[in-house]
DNA sequence: GTATCTGCAAAAGATTTGCAGCAAG
DNA sequence: CTTGCTGCAAATCTTTTGCAGATAC
């Protein structure tokens, strides 16, 4: 199975760069339909599955089990929150060195990694000392 | 809403002791029935959250859109293929600084971090030059 | 023409929730 | 007692699949 540079993939494309942010198959599927495009949620997804394949698109799923899609390497690392799911994005990254050695040592060709970091923030601390 | 020691926790907790790997919550579940515990999918779930909150159990999750749930640091990070999900651990982890670092800028309490790795294996690589 | 793509509806799978009964403090 | 935990079944939500028709090459 050749896979073809189609429409809908095209239209996936231009919303997450328009946007220029994480977005989840669903609201991208409501985006498209709200500016008109004419298109099935199974084709979104299987639109954002091709591009993935092609490491055009990177994927980061939540523990709640959605995931969220966004051009490769526009996505930001996060701290989240284990109680209220706040969630704040990070700049450092200390990764990239590590990623160039096992591109190499494994044979593996990296297209993107996904890096994020889980605790409480400081409200929650506090509320876990007086429920 | 305070939170209660339970038997449920320690049996969860018990069985990731036992197995020292990351395991999805189906599968924890089906691994105490087989060893007569009596208990509900559901109370397995209710066990987890409360062990994650308290920093005890840490979680990953799958593109898939499943959880595997482990001892807090006892998971590792992985190279995974995003053609045919063939997962490799790795043990390089370029983190803890930055870890701590956060810490302190961002007032958190982090209790865990993920870090994963996506691409082609070298098998799915050469599958995409001849299809 | 033939292989691939699409939309829709149905299916699958993981996780969460409602609720009545049980258990702990 | 009162509050929180448990199991079961039902509900929810995201993602995947089946299929007939449309489309690209």
């Amino acid at each position: 199975m050749k896979t073809r540079r189609t429409r809908s993939q095209d239209s996936v494309l231009e919303i997450l760069q328009k946007l220029s942010r994480a977005i989840s198959a669903q609201d991208l599927y409501a985006e498209l339909r709200k500016r008109d495009v004419r298109i099935g949620l199974a084709t979104v997804y299987r639109a954002l599955d091709a591009l993935k394949l092609e490491g055009r698109v990177q994927v980061r799923t939540l523990p709640h089990g959605e995931s969220l899609y966004s051009l490769s390497h526009e996505d930001r690392h996060h701290l989240t929150c284990l109680r209220c799911g706040d969630s704040v994005a990070i700049d450092e990254c200390p990764v990239h060195e590590l990623e160039t050695h096992l591109n190499q040592s494994h044979q593996f060709r990296i297209f993107y990694h996904t890096l994020e970091f889980f605790g409480l923030c400081e409200q929650c601390q506090a509320e876990e000392v007086v429920p």
